[in-house]
DNA sequence: CGATTGACGTACG
DNA sequence: TCGTACGCCAATC
């Protein structure tokens, strides 16, 4: 069905929001939800996500983790260590499934994008 | 239509 | 500091 082409699906918007981290950072799936937003429906974040897979381009879904900087959907890609991987090419050490200096590589859209 | 699930987050003990 | 409980909201069963 047709409806405005003014707005824009909520899973488009997070692909977009997605889309434009910079190489070597990320974020949250609360910070994104808060940039659109939906800060209460960080979970929607999430599921926006579980169908980015068919997406193109290719949603760099590596570089959203929860808030804690914790690979939380690894297991959702094609293998649990493609995130990890990825993460790691760009530059970002992790442990233990866990973004090291998480803080440092944080990019929050609400505080870059609002300008 | 009601109950369960989920790539989260915050609050509480 | 760590673990558990609850809330949000949409999709799925």
């Amino acid at each position: 069905m047709q409806k405005s082409k003014n707005e824009i699906d909520f899973f488009e918007m997070v692909y977009q929001v997605v889309r434009l981290i910079p190489k070597g950072r990320v974020t949250s799936y609360g910070a994104i939800a808060q940039y659109l937003g939906t800060a209460r429906s960080a979970r929607m974040v999430g599921w926006a996500m579980n169908a980015a897979h068919n997406k193109k381009p290719k949603v760099p879904a590596h570089r959203v983790v929860n808030r804690i900087g914790m690979l939380s959907g690894k297991n959702h890609f094609e293998t649990p260590f493609k995130m990890q991987e990825l993460l790691e090419k760009e530059g970002i050490k992790i442990s233990k499934d866990q973004i090291k200096n998480f803080k440092k590589h944080f990019w929050n859209p609400t505080i870059e994008l609002a300008l």
